[in-house]
DNA sequence: TGCTTATATAAGCGCCTAGGCATACAGTTC
DNA sequence: GAACTGTATGCCTAGGCGCTTATATAAGCA
């Protein structure tokens, strides 16, 4: 599953925020999430499960507990992602004119950039 | 459709990837994309009507040619969405790390060990 | 005007995912 | 060890999304 699917969950969305606030039980995260969205437990851990199994939470047991935190490295590979497409705002340029903007430039001076994959 | 949606599927990832060096139209994209992924002109259709209606492109007619264009308003929201995240990364601490100083900073305020993993 | 190109929309369909309920399993407590 | 708490898994269903084919619409051209 790719990280923008885990994160297109709404409530997976809600459970990393949570857990942003620091290490928490399976139960805690899930009284908040059940309460909010309305879903059941095993719904909740079904979220849980998919974060961890993607790299976006790590979990350790304690005694009967769960604790799940936060493991960055995915998001921080999304910020890489985005650097992409940093130039193309960093322009301070609006959308509309940033588009403008490159046609301009493909047209004028610059060479073809290159790109594949 | 929130933007994690939008990103989730790759095809939309790619389309986006080739807006970005430079406005373009459908039927160039187009192309690209069939090949790359083998589905049809409609489903690229589809995905650019996708992006469109959430605001991750632009579109201006130019004869029977439709020129589509990144816009970098839903991405710049996106950065702003990872800023809740980036101060857990920063500490330069890895996902295991970061989990066990959180815990203990909340007991007392020991840094903690570096990095591995 | 009639054919072709460029792109979008419509209809139908399979698949994947999230959710529910029931249940299993581990740990804790007495 | 029985009862209870905490959490995960199995199974099933429903809804949504992406794909395909067929077709519509608009512009360009002979």
């Amino acid at each position: 599953m790719h990280a923008f699917d885990v994160l297109g969950d709404p409530v997976r969305r809600r459970i990393l925020e949570l857990l942003a606030e620091g290490e928490s039980a399976a139960g805690d995260v899930g009284a908040v999430v059940q309460a909010e969205f309305g879903i059941s437990q095993p719904a909740v851990s079904a979220h849980l499960r998919v974060l961890r199994e993607n790299g976006f939470a790590t979990v350790r047991a304690v005694g009967a507990r769960r604790l799940y935190a936060v493991r960055t490295e995915p998001l921080r590979q999304l910020d890489q992602w985005l650097d992409q497409y940093r130039a193309l705002w960093s322009q301070r340029l609006d959308a509309l004119d940033t588009e403008l903007a490159r046609g301009r430039a493909d047209r004028r001076a610059s060479p073809t950039p290159t790109r594949k994959k």
